[in-house]
RNA sequence: GCCCCUAUAGCUCAGCCAGGAUAGAGCAGUGGUUUCCUAAACCAUGUGUCGCAGGUUCGAAUCCUGCUAGGGGUACCA
């Protein structure tokens, strides 16, 4: 498979410079990190570097004559059709034609391969997302960490890392009691029981349906039993089915998960209480007022946390470390992403924290921060609280809008934008939503495909292509392993569907203007051809698609 | 009060990490395009005090400081 061009461009760069310091046309300096990148304007060719300005003040020189060192000792290559220098210091590379139509054969060779890059080496990396408390149906809110996760995990895929994906099932503490005790409640009601729920119960109706659903199925025995019995026996019930709920959301996303793991499990096993004995005897802990403290302070937080709360409840600080401890300690992942909402940054630094406190590089947790979803419905906002019932569910929207056009608008903000959703105006524009532009592209080449069914083109002959528009797309094509570096490396999937959109807007004008199954027999050389690049484009549309979790139809 | 994120075209947003060449895209608007592979397409066209004020620099949307506005956090909730 090829090395990108990028990168060869890149060592180019740098061998020209320390060639050009050992001929005493540059003076000796140490390298600074070179920068090659793709340039915004056409006329500036495909790669261009900005090295010899960079340099021009260390080198004491004018930036044009460094520049002018740089690309002349850029060697002759068979990928390179010009290097050349432009004012005030830029050296633009431009690709050879005929290099590029015969990556439309590599681009076939590697198949479903192609994008992949070698970052990752296997390393193992954890990406955790989702994660809401099982204590209601997942909203939209819970939707944009999915897709920015699953994305992710995709894209490190993609770069060569080893990668689980998991869901924390929050299944132990007070928000599920209080599911629990609110379950009970609405189950009482339904039979007939003047039952209020908690003060600070959830309200939402889902739970007073899952209430009437649990009286149907299990009649009047919960209320029978012991109220603390009944009680749990509904939590199990209760959990189960919402489980059960947010997985067929998730599904409906197209999201699967190599491992839900359990809270409870930390307790169960044993290491949580391993875990804190390890904080206490690394004297990281204290007893104030009743309850054991954190004392992460001394770790770079700014204030200590309750670990342990004077009730006796371990807080969820607690169970995270231990988790966290899981994780990295018996689990040995060597780099873990967990996806918050923001709403939790203020977790972040006792997570660090904590990181120190259990031996691990706090490095090697990351924290995906992203803004908050607000939604708008009919021009007000809509405040969003499970525990109100005030939700706009993720399932109401994928049914409205569909889970393609829901994935790439949420996947296609960074995750520091703050994203306003507003649902009308969302479900009357989903038809414009530009997903349908990247499917349809690839919807376009299986039909050229099928059209063509019975042409054997694989003898066909790249070199014949050469049209500006095959070339475009080709050039399009080839920028699939950047994107995928430069997302897996900043951990930004967002640029996935801006690249799609790219993609399919170069393949539309190909469509367009090059007629690939011509009826006049001359034309099968070029027919031939035409159809390896549109085998091609379909791999490069299809991958981009799958990458974002969006499905690639046939047709449309 | 303190901490984090944000402010770019009528609207929704890229670009900021690593400063560079006339600041980009989609949508919306306007005009045009169909003898063979899907018009969910193509072609053409307008749009900017890059929140404000300073600073650093040969060069700032990008880095630094202050200010303004919005979102989030600052619990013995998660």
């Amino acid at each position: 498979m090829l090395e990108q061009p990028l990168h060869e461009i890149e060592s180019l760069v740098r061998e020209a410079i320390l060639a050009a310091q050992d001929a005493g046309d540059l003076p000796s300096f140490d390298l600074p990190t070179l920068v090659v990148d793709r340039p915004q304007r056409e006329e500036h060719g495909d790669y261009a570097t900005s090295a010899a300005l960079q340099l021009a003040g260390t080198a004491r020189m004018v930036p044009l004559r460094v520049a002018q060192a740089i690309a002349s000792r850029i060697p002759k290559t068979d990928f390179l059709a010009q290097v050349e220098v432009a004012e005030p210091g830029f050296v633009n590379f431009t690709l050879d034609d005929g290099w590029l139509t015969r990556q439309v054969d590599e681009i076939l060779a590697a198949g479903e391969s192609y994008g992949n890059v070698p970052l990752g080496q296997g390393q193992k990396v954890q990406v955790e997302y989702g994660s809401a408390n099982p204590t209601g149906p997942l909203h939209v809110g819970s939707g944009r960490n999915t897709v920015i996760g699953d994305g992710l995990a995709n894209v490190l895929e993609a770069a060569g890392y080893e990668v689980q994906r998991e869901y924390y099932v929050n299944d132990a503490g007070t928000q599920v009691r209080l599911f629990a005790e609110t379950l009970y409640a609405r189950y009482a009601q339904a039979l007939g029981r003047d039952e209020p729920i908690p003060e600070d119960g959830y309200r939402g109706a889902y739970l007073v349906e899952l209430g009437d659903e649990v009286a149907r199925q299990e009649g009047e025995r919960f209320l029978e039993m012991p109220r603390r019995e009944a009680v749990n026996a509904l939590y199990e019930i209760g959990l189960e089915k919402m489980l059960a709920s947010i997985e067929d959301d998730l599904t409906m996303l197209g999201i699967t998960y190599d491992r839900w793991f359990s809270e409870r499990s930390l307790y169960d096993s044993g290491v949580f209480d391993h875990v804190l004995a390890m904080l206490r005897e690394k004297d990281h802990v204290a007893e104030r007022a009743g309850a054991v403290w954190f004392v992460s302070s001394e770790l770079g937080d700014d204030k200590d946390n309750v670990l342990i709360r004077s009730d006796g409840e371990p807080g969820y600080l607690a169970s995270d470390i231990a988790y966290h401890y899981d994780k990295f300690i018996r689990r040995g992942f060597d780099r873990v992403i967990n996806v918050w909402g923001a709403d939790h940054q203020g977790h972040v630094p006792r997570m660090k924290a904590a990181m120190r406190a259990i031996g691990v590089d706090p490095d090697s947790l990351v924290l995906i921060v992203y803004q908050l979803v607000a939604l708008r419905r009919g021009g007000e906002l809509v405040r969003l609280s499970k525990r109100t019932g005030d939700i706009i569910t993720l399932r109401e929207v994928l049914e409205e809008i569909g889970p393609d056009a829901v994935r790439f608008f949420l996947l296609g903000r960074a995750a520091d934008s703050q994203m306003e959703l507003d649902l009308d105006l969302a479900k009357e524009q989903s038809s414009e939503n530009p997903v349908y532009y990247v499917q349809y592209a690839h919807a376009r080449t299986a039909s050229i495909l099928r059209y063509a069914q019975g042409t054997d083109f694989s003898d066909g002959d790249v070199s014949l292509l050469g049209h500006p528009a095959e070339l475009a797309l080709i050039r399009q094509m080839l920028r699939l392993p950047e994107v995928v570096e430069k997302a897996a490396t900043s951990l930004s999937p967002h640029y996935l569907p801006y690249y799609a959109q790219d993609l399919a807007g170069a393949f539309h004008p190909f469509y367009k203007q090059c007629r690939v199954v011509s009826s006049v027999p001359e034309d099968m050389p070029l027919n031939k051809a035409r159809l390896k690049l549109v085998a091609a484009a379909k791999i490069v549309l299809a991958r981009v698609l799958a990458l974002m979790g969006v499905s690639g139809p046939e047709s449309m």
